[in-house]
Parts: structure tokens; C-alpha cells; sequence
DNA sequence: AAGTTGTGCAACCGGTCGGTTGCATGTTGC
DNA sequence: GCAACATGCAACCGACCGGTTGCACAACTT
């Protein structure tokens, strides 16, 4: 297999992309639903739609299910949440270093 | 204008989901490319496409464009990352709280 | 056993997205 | 002034996405 890093970041930033995937993926980490149905419950769309975007979730790896009976219980697995923080703060910090040296080689003498 | 937070935070984050635009927005960040032109000779896109990503990083407001002479250079404003993290970082906070409490709920018991 | 509830899967549909081509405009240099 | 370079804008297109409906199947409940 090949997780392939980009790859996974790939599934992360898309599927936080999208409003009602972040609502079932907050309502999930909160613990107010966990189920399908109660998501659905919830939500303006329908149980289906639901079902899809846990899928893409659970593709993402924000999500694992858990089939307990008839129902499939779904929790959050939020470490992807890291890759994508991770992702953020190198780009952020890339552009600091990059205002720095700017402002390194605009001011050389008046710095601090 | 009244940015509406939850606005601004599905700004940013669709408009990192695509990789191209990740790409367009590191390259920025890490000051390899500033214009438009410069970006599309590093990517695979036409500089039409290039243009496009930009406008909607800026509408992100994750990087701003200012005219000089006849080329347009933009640069990295990544404070939006900010809130896309705090976003994230929220998620997982509840998550861990509702893992505790699930935790200790499930301490004095131990059973499955 | 029969009915009910929850799930999984497939097909379909309209809208948006990423990308392209084409053209018009503004700026620099000779 | 004119050629060359960079940008801005619009139209067009194929693909993907989010959502729906419909149906078949598994699992409790009584």
C-alpha cells in the first residue's frame, strides 16, 4: 500500500472542503451522533447523503465505523486533522522565514 | 464587510482542497513565484488557470495581489491558516474531551 | 413469522469546478 | 511608434460532486 502522504492530505483538505461533511464530522467528535441515521436526523439532507459523506470521511481515515447489531457507529479518528495542521503551519512558517529574510535583506543594519 | 467567520472558513477551506491551488499558495509562501505568469511555467496549468487559483486564494484571503509596472505580484497572507486551524484543533479538543469522558465513563466498569 | 427499523448500493440529475482557447488591454523597451 | 511581454476577462467543455429516489437486505421486536 501506499499512504503516499500526499495522498492522504489530498482526502483530508477535500473532504474538509465540503460544509455538511465538517457538521458530520463535528457532530461526530462532539459525540451528539453517531449513526447514520441520527446524523441524518440532524442535518437538512438525507440519510443517504449522509451515508456518503461518512464514506469519503472514512476514506479520509477522520472517521472509523463500527457495525454494532443493526446499526454502524461511527467515531472520530481526528489524527489526519495533524497532517493537515502540519501542512499549514510549514506553509505559514515558509512564510515567515521567507518575510524575515525580506526583511533581513531590507534592513540589515536598523534590525533589532 | 462583514465576514461572517464561518464564511471566511469555508473560503479557505475549499479553496485549499484543491492541490493545485496548495501548490500555487506554497510556491507563493515560499517565494519562489510571485506573478501569475512565473507560477503557470512551474505547473503543469495553463497561466489562464494559474489566474483563477489566485483569485479565489484572494477571495480566500490567503494571498493578496498588487500591481507593479505591467506584472501583478502577489503574496502570502496566511493568516486565514489561522482560523482553518483553530477550526481543527476545536474538532479535536472535543473529540479527546468526549474520548476522556467516554474513558471515564467506561473506567469503573472495564466492560465491553 | 411478521412487521419494523437501519443499513448498503445503484442510478440519476443539476450545478459547480478545473482547465482550455481566444481576444482585448495595458506596459515596457527599442 | 511599434513590437513584445504580462495581464484581465469571457466563453466553452468535460468531469466530478452533492444530493435525491428507489430498492434489496440484515437485524431487532413482538
Amino acid at each position: 500500500m501506499k499512504p503516499a502522504a500526499h495522498e492522504r492530505e489530498q482526502a483530508v483538505f477535500s473532504a474538509l472542503a465540503d460544509p455538511t461533511r465538517r457538521a458530520v464530522l463535528r457532530s461526530i467528535a462532539s459525540g451528539e451522533a453517531s449513526t447514520a441515521t441520527e446524523l441524518a436526523a440532524r442535518l437538512p439532507v438525507s440519510r443517504q447523503a449522509v451515508q456518503k459523506h461518512l464514506a469519503l470521511l472514512e476514506q479520509a481515515q477522520l472517521v472509523g465505523g463500527e457495525r454494532v447489531g443493526r446499526e454502524t457507529r461511527f467515531a472520530a479518528t481526528p489524527a489526519p486533522l495533524g497532517d493537515a495542521i502540519a501542512w499549514m503551519t510549514a506553509v505559514g512558517e515558509r512564510w515567515e522565514d521567507r518575510l524575515a529574510a525580506l526583511a533581513e535583506a531590507a534592513d540589515p543594519e536598523a534590525g533589532r
